[in-house]
DNA sequence: TAAAAATACTCCATAGGTATTTTAT
DNA sequence: ATAAAATACCTATGGAGTATTTTTA
């Protein structure tokens, strides 16, 4: 019967490794340690566990259905090893290192240019690395490790996550000039049945949060897909249709003037922007002072 | 900075060792090595992190407040190394092994030694480790570790946690002998609001319901505090009061007929008796397995 | 002075390296 | 023949031991 102290994080690391690379030479690469090193570890925890976890067959090395187990098992340790260390590292130095933060594309490009500089006034030691990334992203890289906070809206499954809200950003609709609905100041929802709606490219949750709010409009792709926002209006302003903007992002997407803005009359559809990150993150602190930064720029 | 592979699993185990006993030597002891020996991979870890872990003071060690963080975290990464084990030893032999399961008072006496004779019938090399403990209890040290599965009523508040239902467990009202209200062939709760209620001691998940279903009833403490559901019964034959049981326990605690049994009326007060466990436990396969044998035994 | 942790030192188990062999295409 | 993993063997780091010193109540 193996026992705890009978394995090393350092075998888990390369078992992670070969299951990542499907080879003990590229495993042994990232890992910097030479390919029989790496072998005997591995044999070795495989002994111990009593457990085959790759079949070295003809040429390739593939997982067997143990090993996937393992492997799993294995990467749930280093990641909790991960964070202490991390952890340590805050309670070390407060407000340093580097944090990698996923944003969402209908928030990084309005919100980011406005706080950035606050932010890193702020705090100089903290290196903040954004990523743009849709939302079912953020949140399996953050359960995986590989993100440690990420911006984006509450409305969408962000799974079990530690958040503090920033701001809630209500949606107005954009028209082209001289739009017949952009007579009335304020416009409801049901305004836009007779409208063509045009939408963001799919997978984007500000496409899912305007298609459930007209679900009795006549939504409509576009040949040439929406992949940002800024696409987007450009088709509203050459009279391709109207759609639905984040408050958030009008200042920067108009500012030339040429769409009609028109507010939704309450209660007005918007969404929660928040900071997510994973329960229990070695920066768990520093999420919530951040959040309150992003707080206070955002919220006038 | 620190990494990973500069700190290991036993560091890691010493900590959690001199935190749990506030002692050099006694955890050197629990970690069956010498002091010196373990002070100095403490030590080495401390300064591997750049943190303090331990205030070794006058005659006594403490934790220091990063000690805290850092050991809680520590836990967690062990946790998940014995699942890698545990979940190890189980893909080499399924169904062997020694597993804790913690069982409420309430089901415990009634339920197990109907079924456990035919599991351990059924996996001869399980061998099945039963805990009397309480809801909250269980749901802890589930957590910890120390548990592996446990035997409860849904209703409670279980945290996160896997499940697997077993049994829907109605509850019947237990009347002395010739009480007015044993003229009626089933009863509904308002019955109730007119009689004495008496209730299990504090603590029992079986007692949170009934106090939820019978709000309108003059509930009453006991001087003497029903530990358990023998004390129960025997104040109501006494004439103390009425109560409410799981039907589950009746065949048991009423085998020589000396309470009126009745049943209530629909919807039937009751609860959901469910085998709970870890997310992720090694074991997982196993309960959903042993959660049907439960299941085809208590059903009838 | 007594009890507990730290220090000093020695030892050996083992992770890691290089060189080589085996294996399968 | 070649590419990749396994084997053989050597080295050196460091984890563990015993003996001792330091510290403080």
């Amino acid at each position: 019967m193996p026992s705890l102290h009978d394995l090393s994080l350092r075998q888990l690391q390369y078992v992670v490794a070969v299951a990542d690379t499907l080879g003990f030479h590229k495993a042994a690469a990232r890992c910097h340690v030479s390919q029989p090193t790496l072998s005997a570890q591995v044999q070795q925890l495989e002994s111990v566990l009593g457990v085959r976890l790759f079949e070295r067959d003809r040429r390739r090395v593939l997982l067997t259905t143990d090993g996937e187990d393992i492997v799993a098992r294995a990467r749930r340790v280093l990641l909790e090893g991960d964070d202490l260390v991390a952890a340590a590292d805050r309670l070390r130095e407060p407000f340093t290192g580097t944090l990698r933060i996923g944003v969402i594309p209908t928030i990084a490009p309005y919100l980011l240019p406005e706080v950035m500089p606050k932010v890193s006034a702020k705090y100089p030691k903290l290196s903040l690395v954004f990523r743009e990334e849709r939302t079912a992203d953020i949140v399996r890289d953050l359960a995986l490790g590989s993100l440690d906070a990420g911006l984006l809206a509450l409305e969408a499954d962000i799974g079990e996550c530690a958040h503090a809200e920033i701001a809630r950003d209500s949606f107005v609709a954009a028209l082209p000039k001289g739009h017949p609905l952009a007579r009335k100041r304020r416009l409801s929802l049901s305004d836009l049945n007779d409208a063509h709606v045009l939408l963001l490219d799919e997978g984007h949750c500000f496409r899912d949060q305007v298609l459930a709010l007209c679900t009795r409009a006549k939504v409509s792709e576009m040949t040439f897909r929406a992949t940002s926002l800024v696409t987007l209006t450009q088709m509203v302003s050459s009279g391709a249709g109207v759609t639905l903007l984040p408050a958030l992002a009008v200042p920067v997407e108009n500012r030339r003037g040429q769409l009609e803005i028109r507010p939704f009359v309450k209660p007005t559809p918007g969404r929660t922007i928040a900071l997510i990150w994973r329960p229990r993150s070695p920066s768990g602190a520093i999420f919530v002072e951040l959040a309150r930064c992003l707080r206070s720029r955002a919220g006038g």
